[in-house]
DNA sequence: ATAAGTTCTGCAAACGGTTACACGTTTTTG
DNA sequence: CAAAAACGTGTAACCGTTTGCAGAACTTAT
């Protein structure tokens, strides 16, 4: 006996469209028909059918969320914080992440179509400079983008303030005293890599310093490898740096394990600053010094701004920028 | 103008059941029909509707997932694992961590059948001894567990050979002289903190030591903090472990940096194995011995096992360990 | 008491597929 | 060469909702 619309109408001795209404547009229906109807859902816990509900209206409350990996906490956040918001909303959330799903295509546009995806966050790397427009063309849905392009036009976006991290820690290790910093970057053409570069290069302006052109190393994403290797490098140099600053804190990692195994010590040999602030950075040995970033706010922002879009109908596009914050460890 | 079944049909010149057909019992279609029809499908790049499908077959090719939070690499690559395994079948994954989302009712039993959920995989540490097979009882779709009790009857599960891991780390530190070993485990009602206990318990037996009560320290789940106050408390015991067993890398970085803290040398002082072998911990500094256990693997599994279930009526209940293995770094 | 509103409710079509059944066509068989 | 079997396709019911439309029942105004 399956429970549902039907089957209450049955009981209350009405007929299905008086259920549907009872549950969606209360008022439209009497007082007293209203609260036996109520009852006997209440009563047997029933829950309309979505995939039928779905059908009829064209909504579907299914978002979906793009990252490059959950193997990441910041991103392990970022889901999280999207998640418990459209939870609350009454909207479910399908994620994507594309290092283990093969990248091609993403097949996200197709399951838009077929799951009837309402809305779309991206987050992460996996949208490059040169493919990002592109992409995005393709998508009819709202979407809302996360530490994404802030340029791009028409398109709300979520992103913590980059520059003023990167411009906190870059002025912070040159009062230091350091003048030789290296940069261990994301991905060359990713977006985030490119305000941030850019946000340390107008500090070395302001300092009337130079940027060590070999102090700059683009590499993977987040991979802790990636991060030592690229110290490793850095310190071959004939005037290796003083100080790095890494565009995560899993680069930021890979880097310090690389330079306590090169019998650095930290800070007095090498200061290092992170990116992201994620719980490991507090319990690494010595502590990270770190950008905060608020991921999981981050993911209720883009959850709640999706969904602004999606039901009013004249939403504005949005640019939230979230406040980063320098946070001083053992590293510095 | 939609592209749906009729569309097709309509250029095709047949009935949209000769479409349905063509797509999914092609052989009940004639070649040349077939043809045509399949070539108009590719070239309007058409997915049929699942919702629809859904809607009259029952099946809707979606699976759930339960993870007590995203924000551990564990948990991460574990759906990384059944994500990529089940998109590769055609199915999609919802995501639920409930430690955002607010334990109670997981909300789940509703949605499985709002959203017309197939299957559930559960993981984690939010089933509890007490309450465990009552929650079982309630869901009346497949469910496969993930690094849950082999004893619970009916179910297929997947699970980590704990009892083989915690006997290898106990009976290696045992050898190497340790008589004092402190546990940080999980929290007490959890089924893997039972199992792994148990194995310790056996290894000291075996050995004729006596465990320590005041030794055992049940903590939460993951956190570091919870790692961290652990050890603390462990030290002040009036004698002190020589060694700690930590139930997965979480606990046992939260409890390595403050036995650093306390200026403990490692792992001179204090030796200490962790579990699950995040990538974070061979890049801890020292780096974490510890058990190894294959997460991404198990996710996948996890998800065939569902899947067999779902797709062979006769789908035997399966009980599948996956080795571990124990990875000796610089904490012993 | 009747006309004109208001409420409230039911009917039925639609959403986009699947599939049992029936029917016309072709092939096989004795 | 007719009867039987096999094949290919269309018709229509169904899955569980929502919602425009129409009509019944009750108010209110005249």
């Amino acid at each position: 006996m399956p429970i549902n619309m039907k089957s209450i109408a049955a009981q209350a001795g009405v007929s299905v469209a008086t259920v549907s209404r009872a549950l969606n547009r209360p008022e439209m229906v009497h007082p007293a028909t209203r609260e036996k109807i109520l009852a006997i859902v209440e009563d047997l816990n029933y829950a309309p059918n979505r995939f039928a509900q779905g059908l009829s209206t064209g909504k579907t409350k299914l978002i979906a969320l793009v990252v490059p990996t959950l193997n990441n906490s910041f991103f392990g956040q970022l889901a999280d914080g999207c998640q418990s918001y459209l939870i609350s909303e009454g909207y479910n959330l399908i994620i994507y992440s594309y290092e283990e799903y093969g990248h091609k295509e993403l097949g996200i546009i197709h399951d838009i179509d077929q799951r009837m995806i309402e809305g779309l966050i991206l987050s992460g790397s996996g949208f490059y400079l040169d493919t990002y427009q592109e992409m995005l063309n393709k998508i009819k849905i709202p979407v809302v983008l996360v530490e994404n392009s802030p340029e791009t036009t028409g398109i709300s976006s979520v992103y913590i303030d980059d520059v003023a991290g990167m411009t906190m820690a870059a002025q912070y290790l040159i009062n230091q005293g350091h003048k030789q910093i290296g940069i261990i970057a994301g991905p060359e053409k990713m977006l985030t890599t490119d305000r941030r570069i850019k946000a340390v290069r107008n500090v070395f302006k302001d300092y009337h310093l130079n940027l060590n052109e070999k102090h700059v190393i683009f590499g993977e994403y987040a991979s802790l490898e990636s991060g030592a290797t690229a110290l490793q490098k850095l310190m071959k140099n004939r005037k290796p740096p003083t100080a790095i600053l890494a565009f995560n804190d899993i680069l930021a990692i890979g880097a310090l394990k690389a330079a306590i195994q090169l019998g650095l010590k930290i800070p007095k040999d090498l200061a290092i600053i992170g990116f992201d602030d994620i719980p490991m950075a507090a319990y690494y040995s010595p502590a990270l010094s770190t950008i905060h970033s608020p991921s999981l706010d981050l993911g209720k922002h883009a959850a709640r701004l999706l969904l602004e879009k999606l039901t009013e109908a004249d939403a504005p596009i949005k640019k939230m920028l979230l406040p980063v914050e320098l946070i001083l460890r053992e590293t510095t």
